[in-house]
RNA sequence: GGGCGUUUAGCUCAGUUGGCUAGAGCGCAUCCUUCACACGGAUGAGGUCACAGGUUCGAGUCCUGUAACGCCCA
């Protein structure tokens, strides 16, 4: 395999780096040292996130890379900053999603319906191919690179997560805040449930408008087409308006369930039918004619609009609008669940043969083929679509039919139009409540309701929006405070906690039922929610006041834990428990809190009577209670053995998935990813397997009950499998979490409903921060699919340019827009596959592979024999990988360094401050430029190269320091060989002190890019950090000494009160004040301040183990992972010595570089050789400038490819000449014998032409006195210098240019 | 229909409270296998910042309007 061939380290300085040579024993690495787990630690501040849980319907694709790229790169800055950082991950059931790919896969490979096979058969396929796609999911994360704690791991459907999905819609349900009713829902036929309006895509089709008749009613009660003889009679005889109303619809089929026909209220056409009949034909069923102002657009159409209330969303509004005013304007279902027509579709008489109906008509064979009193029920609505049309035209009622393209909305799962219609739904209310009501609820807070409490959250900046635009998405969503439909006609989910019964006769049952529910309401309050529910928005609280009083209606009963054995009395005494499960937001909504194991004792619960009874609660009960089969032997049991076994012997850290293939399968871990199995520590593993059976009163085995619901999606566990269970301590530490990153398309769908439920239960925010990242279109704008085949898919980019690679360049494009366009190729990978790329990700690859070279091609080799040597800390002095940067014998004091040494140091602070601010904005691009140009630009292209310089001076004598004399003038050959460079400078050995300050800059550098560059591409950093340690022996004791001396200058410890809601940022403020001393500064290292794992009382977890310990193993260097974040320190920012630099050496420098193309472009127009080095330059500088360049002469000569150099205010200027007039200064070259000077007039005349319109600009702005006059001063003095500068520049040119012409 | 966003070099994008002589990567052109790196180095060309008004001493940046495109909601 090409990975064995790969396996070899590439030399030192040779070849290109190969991540996949590297990646996969970092990862291990970091899972043998347990660097992703996080423990609540109280010497500690916490940071939190939890993960957006990726479905698991299928793979990851480029959106959740970006999405957990930025989650990775947060998390591991704040862990490097010394916060105790926890990611939990986790996965989605996703229900719709999921089943219906499943019963897609059902009814392709076996022709099943999931009808067929049955509910639990059904969920049971699910969970097969649940544990299929997590395990593929898990190990796609991990093959990015995500310092997920895995170990807590959870998924929406287990048990953990179930407990507390049960405890919201149990007091929620107390609470009067759900209920159940009759609404409008998008019906997708197909899979038969409900769908969310997300889950709908509208697709634009090309369609017909059909134009249709409706007659008027007479007065006289005779309408034209029924009376007697009205077929004879033509309908286009009448009179539209007068006659009959001409309504046009896209859905002739749903005419059969119209009940009223609406005008606009001023449309004088119609005034005078508004409150008459027309006739429905087919149905021949009088309608009103309604006004409806909303609704009718006289504009548009005839100005009538067909109202069919009980299959569209707007007729069924203007029904509600009606509702008691138009006693006629009735609601009609006309389908079924599949799709097809009910028995409303039966018109009036159908059926009865040749007799008279109801209205009197006659039918005979004939009527029935013309469609009177046809039959409609039963048919699919296609065929009754084709036969209301084929029926009207025969009626001479279809006056035309247009062609007519329409949006219509289809099932984004099973791709069939969404038919609008009522059904049975639970919601939840989220608009205000009466005021009494409201006061009831604890959970509320004062708030009216619970849209409300989630925008107050927003409001009151208690949750932050970053771009902050986004909050107005949030509000506004939110404030239109619309219901929330949870029920979903599913069996793949979290099934609806609640019982019902209806209540007719009086079986013996009724009477044993009744008597339970007595004994419900006196002994299990604080268990069950008892309820008369009715089709209205009145809810529990409002009708549960009296209990038992009546039970001639349909009675609801809510269990707090629904595997409780009541469940099981109940079904005993004829309750049945609904069939719906929840929508997957209710669940998600949850998230923060339920992966932390809230509830963890019911007790919290402020508003909960039942305060004192939490035993009969506070766990999951070992029953299996409610379903039939609680067979032991039930297949599904076995599922625990499957699932479970495997996860003790697979650490997949020793195996760490490096190939595709291995991930496609799911693998990294056997059927379990999780690093650390079970057997890791048995204090924290899920007593599951061997668990005790239930005890006979159902109180089951506490909390490490086996529960395993046989019905298996209500609250299947399987997941628990490789997870730690969460202890209130982890809850209380943990949560609420910081910061939460996602796409923008479901801050209402998501976002809003964690903060609702959140405040509402905790009384807390979710997190403090809400980052929404873009999203990644294709190079047209279009959303990347599948089916436009214009997707990406993460792994194959890890293939083609490497994971730091891919991370850096998504993180390099997470801005603050709304979108990213990302052009697709078609690349071929090593295995021959073709599969889409982007040139955008070469980039990072690049990148990558400057670092690596850098590193181990130029710093390593040269830093090897670096003398870390005893330090002084008083000195300032301090090792390497210190954060001090004095050599190890440094000039007695602070006296200067070497410029460049300075110069890089500066520069460095700069990148320091500019990564770690944008992170705590959460500007990942800027983060990553910041990164991308310091290293590169400066580190690499200016540094490096000027280090050169002085290491080889160093060896060969001491041309570098003070290497040229105040003489005004060097003359000396840049490389060694003449007596002068081999002349020891002032003093012996101070060539090596020299080099080695270089040396103990350029090693400080590298740590330190390699600590800022960590979050963004860890592999290779960690794996540039490791070999740095090798390289540097010797340094582990010296990072021990400064650990045990720092103790003091740690991160903040966390406060006992509160939590500020500014932690964070306080926080910040603290590390950079304590940075500002810089006496002290931070060492490498975890923070010393972090005590042992387990070694507190606090966690309950029992004694600790040896993994996680992290800081603890100090005998070789920390990973970076847990190494110190750097700190800025203010007191190496030095301007002067930045200008130095870019005002003077680079554009000397830049100047003889382009004098040299120029002379090459030039030899090679005259098929002449080209040069390498410039052989002399004249310099004109003077002052400080001059000092400057004398001082630097090596490095300009080196970085110039000039082999003389003369600096001075009057040095002679060579005729003829290339020159380059700078600011301040003058460069030039002799051509003699180069090149033909003749090109050399046209470039000073361009040079002439732009520096005259620059001075042309200034001095207009000067002349300008209103300029003047207002501008601060200093933008003025600015501008002058500019001018004056220019003005000089001008001379400087117009001379030369006369000399040429000379 | 309402809201949000985008429009800057051939392409993809930066440009933080107005001071810009508008930047980066890729691509392009010329030169260079030179000693960490050709996944490299050096140099260069390339932009009336969508359009029209306005505010201001000064607008890529702020305001208004127009156009095109995208997303969300109805």
């Amino acid at each position: 395999m090409d990975r064995m061939s790969s396996n070899a380290a590439p030399p030192a300085g040779g070849g290109t780096y190969d991540p996949r040579a590297i990646e996969p024993g970092i990862y291990a690495l970091w899972e043998r040292g347990g660097y992703f787990h996080a423990e609540p630690d109280t010497a500690r501040q916490p940071f939190t996130i939890v993960i957006p849980p990726p479905n698991v319907t299928g793979a990851l694709h480029l959106g959740h890379a970006l999405n957990n790229t930025c989650q990775d790169i947060l998390i591991r800055a704040r862990r490097m900053q010394g916060y105790d950082a926890e990611w939990m991950p986790g996965t989605d059931h996703a229900g719709i999603a999921t089943q219906a790919v499943v019963e897609k896969r059902l009814k392709q490979e076996q022709k099943l319906t999931r009808h067929e096979l049955g509910r639990e058969g059904l969920v049971r396929k699910i969970w097969e191919w649940k544990e299929e796609y997590n395990a593929r999911i898990i190990a796609q994360l991990r093959k990015m690179g995500f310092s997920c704690d895995w170990e807590r791991s959870r998924f929406t459907l287990d048990e953990v997560c179930a407990r507390a999905v049960y405890e919201l819609f149990f007091r929620m349900f107390r609470d009067g805040l759900i209920y159940r009713g009759l609404r409008m829902v998008n019906w997708d036929a197909a899979l038969q449930t409900a769908v969310a309006d997300d889950e709908i895509v509208h697709e634009t089709v090309k369609g017909h408008l059909w134009h249709i008749r409706y007659p008027i009613e007479q007065s006289d009660g005779a309408t034209e087409p029924r009376s007697d003889g009205a077929t004879e009679r033509r309908s286009d005889e009448g009179r539209a308006g007068v006659d009959y109303l001409v309504v046009a619809t896209t859905r002739p089929e749903t005419m059969l369930a119209d009940t009223a026909v609406a005008v606009h209220p001023d449309d004088e056409r119609y005034k005078h039918l508004i409150g008459k009949r027309c006739i429905l034909p087919l149905m021949n069923r009088p309608i009103p004619i309604v006004a409806d102002g909303l609704l009718v657009n006289k504009e548009f159409g005839t100005g009538c609009v067909k109202i069919t209330p009980g299959h569209d969303p707007n007729d069924y509004a203007c029904w509600q609008r009606h509702q008691g005013h138009a006693d006629e304007f009735a609601i009609i279902d006309l389908l079924t669940p599949d799709g097809k027509i009910n028995e409303n579709g039966r018109a009036q008489g159908a059926g009865r043969g040749a007799h008279e109906d109801a209205t009197g008509v006659a039918h005979g064979a004939g009527d029935k083929e013309r469609g009177v009193g046809r039959d409609y029920a039963g048919m699919k609505k296609e065929d009754a679509r084709k036969q209301v049309v084929a029926d009207l035209e025969a009626l001479g009622l279809l006056e035309k039919v247009e062609d007519y393209v329409t949006d219509v909305g289809h099932s984004d799962r099973s791709k069939t139009p969404i038919e609008p219609l009522r059904s049975e739904q639970w919601f939840v209310k989220t608009g205000d409540l009466e005021p009494e009501h409201a006061a009831r609820v604890e959970g509320l807070r004062g708030a009216p309701g619970l849209a409300q409490l989630a925008i107050e959250a927003v409001r009151g900046g208690e949750v932050q929006f970053f771009p902050a635009r986004y909050a107005s998405t949030y509000l506004d969503w939110l404030g239109e405070k619309r219901d929330w439909c949870i029920s979903r006609q599913l069996w793949w989910g979290h099934r609806i906690p609640v019982w019902r019964r209806e209540w007719g006769g009086w079986e013996s049952e009724s009477q044993a039922a009744e008597a339970l529910l007595r004994e419900l309401e006196r002994d299990h309050r604080a268990e069950v929610v008892v309820s008369r529910d009715q089709e209205s928005s009145r809810t529990s609280l409002e009708l549960s006041e009296h209990v038992g009083d009546v039970f001639d209606v349909e009675t609801l009963i809510c269990i707090r834990t629904p595997n409780s054995p009541l469940a099981r009395r109940l079904e005993a005494v004829g309750f049945v428990q609904d069939p719906d499960v929840l929508d997957t937001w209710f669940s998600s909504s949850l998230w923060p809190l339920s992966t932390f194991g809230w509830p963890h004792d019911l007790s919290r619960d402020p508003t909960d009577p039942s305060r004192d009874r939490e035993g009969a609660v506070s766990g999951p009960s070992a029953e299996a209670p409610h379903s039939p089969s609680r067979d032991p032997t039930d297949p599904s049991r076995d599922r625990e053995g499957a699932v479970s076994m495997p996860s003790a012997e697979a650490p997949s850290a020793e195996r760490p998935s490096s190939n595709r293939a291995e991930i496609e399968r799911g693998a990294g871990g056997a059927r379990n990813p999780l690093p650390h199995g079970r057997g890791s520590d048995p204090s924290r593993a899920r007593a599951g397997d061997n668990a005790p059976p239930a005890l006979p009163d159902g109180r089951g085995s506490g909390r490490n009950g086996s529960g395993r619901n046989p019905s298996g999606a209500d609250s299947g566990d399987a997941d628990d499998a490789g997870s730690i269970r969460p202890t209130p301590a982890d809850f209380d530490y943990f949560f609420p979490t910081d910061v939460l990153t996602t796409a923008r398309g479901i801050i209402t769908l998501w976002v809003a409903r964690m903060v609702m439920c959140s405040k509402y239960l905790t009384g807390q925010r979710p997190f403090r921060h809400v980052y929404i990242h873009p999203i990644i279109q294709d190079g047209q704008g279009r959303t990347m699919s599948k089916s436009l085949g214009n997707g990406v898919d993460p792994l194959d980019l890890i293939e083609l340019y490497g994971t730091d690679a891919l991370r850096f360049v998504l993180a390099q494009m997470a801005t603050e827009t709304q979108d990213i366009r990302m052009p697709v190729k078609p690349v071929k990978l090593p295995d021959g596959r073709t599969v889409n790329g982007s040139d955008k990700f070469e980039l990072g690859r690049n990148f990558c592979n400057k670092l690596w070279q850098a590193a181990t091609g130029f710093v390593l080799p040269n830093v090897r024999d670096v003398e870390i040597g005893e330090r002084r800390r008083d000195d300032g002095a301090e090792g390497p990988r210190g954060q001090g940067v004095e050599g190890p014998r440094s000039r007695g004091t602070k006296g200067p360094r070497d410029l460049f040494d300075r110069w890089i140091l500066s520069r460095l602070q700069r990148c320091i401050r500019s990564v770690t601010d944008a992170l705590d904005q959460y500007q990942f691009q800027r983060a990553a430029d910041a990164i991308y140009a310091f290293f590169w630009g400066d580190f690499c292209d200016w540094y490096i190269e000027e280090a050169k310089v002085r290491l080889t001076a160093g060896h060969a004598g001491t041309e570098a320091r003070r290497r040229e004399g105040d003489d005004g003038a060097t003359k000396r050959r840049s490389d060694g060989g003449s007596d002068e460079a081999t002349k020891p400078r002032s003093h012996e050995g101070n060539g090596a002190a020299q080099a080695n300050d270089v040396k103990t800059v350029l090693l400080h550098v590298l740590d330190s890019t390699l600590c800022l560059m960590h979050p963004f591409m860890p592999f290779i950093t960690e794996a540039l950090w490791q070999k740095v340690g090798e390289a540097v022996p010797g340094h582990a004791e010296w990072i021990e000494r400064c650990q045990s001396r720092d103790r003091e200058g740690a991160v903040s410890v966390r406060s006992a009160e509160a939590p500020s809601a500014e932690r964070l940022s306080s926080d910040r403020a603290e590390i950079e004040r304590r940075a500002g001393g810089a006496k002290n500064p931070l060492p490498y290292g975890r923070g010393s301040d972090r005590p042992e794992r387990g070694s507190g009382a606090n966690d309950g977890h029992g004694s600790g183990t040896t993994r996680g310990s992290g800081v603890g193993d100090r005998s070789a260097d920390a990973p970076l992972i847990v190494t110190a974040w750097p700190r800025v320190r203010p007191e190496l920012i030095d301007e002067a010595c930045e200008r130095e630099v870019s005002e003077v050496l680079q554009p000397v420098i830049r100047a003889l570089r382009d004098i040299r193309t120029q002379v090459n472009t030039m030899r090679a127009a005259d098929k002449q050789p080209s040069i390498r080095n410039l052989p002399h330059a004249a310099i004109r500088a003077a002052g400080e400038r001059a000092e400057i360049l004398r001082r630097n002469g090596a490095m300009i000569r080196r970085l110039g490819t000039c082999e003389q150099i003369e600096i001075g205010p009057e040095v002679a200027k060579p005729r003829p000449a290339a020159s380059k007039v700078l600011s301040g200064m003058e460069v030039y070259v002799p051509l003699a014998g180069l090149a033909d000077p003749e090109i050399e007039r046209r470039r000073l005349e361009k040079d002439l032409g732009e520096v005259s319109a620059a001075i042309q600009r200034v001095e207009a702005k000067l002349a300008d006195a209103t300029f003047v006059d207002k501008a601060p001063a200093a933008v003025v003095e600015k501008e002058r210098q500019r001018a004056a500068e220019l003005c000089a520049k001008l001379a400087a040119i117009r001379e030369h240019l006369g000399e040429i012409g000379a």
